[in-house]
DNA sequence: CCGCATCCCCCGCGATACTG
DNA sequence: CAGTATCGCGGGGGATGCGG
């Protein structure tokens, strides 16, 4: 099924936004191509470092799904050591505009959806005795 | 981990934009937001038929979560038959031009996309005999 | 009509260990 | 240093059925 950007209007047909979603829609994806976006073309291990908690396997399943959807290009040195670094193409580099307005709306609320987390879980408890549950 | 949004700078400090990737990250959120928004205040039923190949269940998942981020209002009508109408929130609302920034993108790279993954995938079938897979 | 309870499947994350 | 192979786990998506 969801499986690539195949279609765009299995749902309401103006929202084209999903593509865009679909390809950053990992864990780690968008913070990858932003990280690259601010830093430049980097090596993974530098990546590794300039992003924090992300394991190496996990950083190289973002970075085969990134080059798969076209938006970071692998660009490998012929040598040893091995060396390679990670380059945006043109429409990795053109997300970073939309992501900075994702960013925008986040600084603005990020305290307002805090306050509804826990608005949430208050009401929650104060209907159901239970423990506190999770919501993502 | 990654549990709601606590901390921002977990990673890249300037990558804020996390947060709002985060809180849109399940498969329906979006559209979901999206919809409301582009329709105004729905009840889920409407909701269900005017989004297209989500059930019941996982609709309502959605509509729990963006709740539980306060991007959405629920508001219930005592009456019977039960009969509930969800609105967007301040931030809810917010979110519609980032979303509208993510939508040119994709309607600029849809077709990039679609060629990556082609080409990613005929150059796995050369280089690897192997079936050819799927990625995500 | 709303939305909960189950059950299943799949896949992304994460940790670890190994090869070139 | 780059990348792969395994394994486990957790959780979302999807289908179905029940109850308020």
């Amino acid at each position: 099924m969801g499986d690539s950007v195949d279609q765009l209007d299995d749902y309401t047909s103006d929202c084209r936004a999903r593509v865009a979603f679909e390809v950053l829609a990992n864990r780690w994806d968008s913070v990858v191509v932003f990280t690259i976006a601010a830093y430049g073309p980097m090596r993974p291990a530098v990546l590794l470092t300039r992003i924090g908690g992300i394991s190496p396997k996990v950083l190289n399943d973002a970075l085969r799904r990134l080059e798969y959807n076209g938006l970071v290009e692998r660009r490998p040195y012929r040598q040893v050591p091995p060396r390679v670094d990670y380059a945006l193409t043109e429409a990795g580099g053109a997300l970073l505009e939309p992501m900075e307005a994702m960013g925008a709306w986040a600084t603005r609320y990020a305290d307002a959806v805090l306050d509804a987390q826990e608005r949430f879980e208050a009401r929650e408890r104060s209907t159901r005795p239970g423990s506190a549950r999770r919501r993502r």
